[in-house]
DNA sequence: GTCTAAATCGAACGATCGCTCTAGAAGCCC
DNA sequence: GGGCTTCTAGAGCGATCGTTCGATTTAGAC
């Protein structure tokens, strides 16, 4: 459930894998298995032969289908965190308010965090120890994320809603609560999802003071 | 400046140096070097060599005076991450009204963070690779900062100035603007860093409303 | 059945890892 | 000077790292 039906694929060695077969659920085990890792203990932190023992498969194996260690991590990152700009910029389609649009925005952040709590652990345990061409695409996606961020609150600003003119250091804000909560909360804890995400809600629109004080 | 000058001792192999002595800024050398490595790529994403090589020292110097890896890593977190509390508790002394306290400690955080920036960065890198001992210090020292945070909440929510019965999630939405600043902030960036305090301040006690909201 | 390609394995490569050991250089006390 | 401790270097240890390779097994097409 937390995964795509359409994949993607770009391995060096790996050709035409046909999804829902036999072939592909060793694929997905390996995928799911690297993610436990990498999200717990970094890229350094994580050897091959941990994922393949930990499967009690081969390390030729990871090889097989995804070329390097670094072609396992990105196409974790191809799958999930990559689509991230997407899923927000869908959230806000057909909302006109500025201050419903943000609102949107967070809510929409928070449930793909969600989902993807893994994966965005992962990205934001590494550095800077993959190539450039692995490292761009964290940076492109957080770029992609901030600027959209910065975008609806310059239209909140417009409507008069925030004063503040350091949009930049507002959005790093609002960012820092929400991926904050990828660091402390454990989904099998007592605290319902809904909870924490109404609370974050709460508290990126009001701050200390709850929603009754405006 | 960023250092005590008081500083402990610990390591298996070392023994007495003087501060203020040739041998001590070998060994300042060797932590601010070994800092600047630990704290952008991580406990697993540096090796010894990297140190040493940095220096043109052999690696055998840094066993002379840490013992080990994981000594060194706790050497510097010894000097930097487990003041921390005590330097937030020092904030509040003498301050009575809970709101007045609240802002002193978020600001003398902002404060620590300023100067710890590099330490504190090491410990939101790093990922249970230490052995028990070495973990045990930065859970410890989480908790405690934890615990101060939901003690002032509790106050505040006792003067009625706050209304969730969820104190834990407010403290973590706090703790991630006040940490993840450590992510994004560089200080020879355009932004002053008073300028960025007064912002996160401001996020944290009024949210996206102004503080003239209430 | 045969043929072919995908899937898997085990061994091994060179490099690097944390760390130890031995030995010489430097500094201090007398 | 000698005698002691501290500091530093370099070689090397066993282990593990990412990766490659050749070979064997598996599975589908005919």
């Amino acid at each position: 459930m937390t995964l795509d039906s359409s994949r993607s694929r770009r391995a060096a060695a790996a050709v035409a894998v046909r999804p829902g077969e036999a072939g592909a659920s060793s694929r997905e085990v390996l995928l799911q298995t690297a993610l436990d890792f990498f999200s717990k203990r970094g890229f350094t932190g994580t050897s091959i032969r941990d994922i393949a023992n930990a499967l009690g498969v081969s390390v030729s194996n990871i090889y097989h289908y995804f070329g390097s260690k670094e072609g396992l991590w990105l196409e974790i990152m191809e799958y999930s965190v990559k689509t991230l700009p997407d899923r927000l910029e869908g959230a806000l389609t057909g909302i006109e308010a500025p201050l419903e649009r943000f609102e949107a925005l967070v809510r929409a952040h928070l449930t793909v965090s969600t989902s993807y709590q893994r994966e965005l652990r992962m990205i934001f345990l590494q550095q800077d120890r993959l190539t450039d061409g692995g490292d761009r695409v964290n940076q492109d996606v957080q770029r992609a994320v901030l600027g959209i961020y910065i975008r609806e609150l310059e239209a909140l600003r417009a409507a008069g809603i925030i004063r503040t003119p350091h949009l930049k250091i507002l959005a790093f804000n609002v960012l820092g609560v929400i991926n904050w909560q990828l660091r402390w909360y454990r989904g099998d804890g007592p605290l319902p999802v809904d909870t924490v995400h109404r609370e974050i809600v709460d508290f990126i629109l009001h701050g200390l003071h709850g929603p009754d004080s405006n």
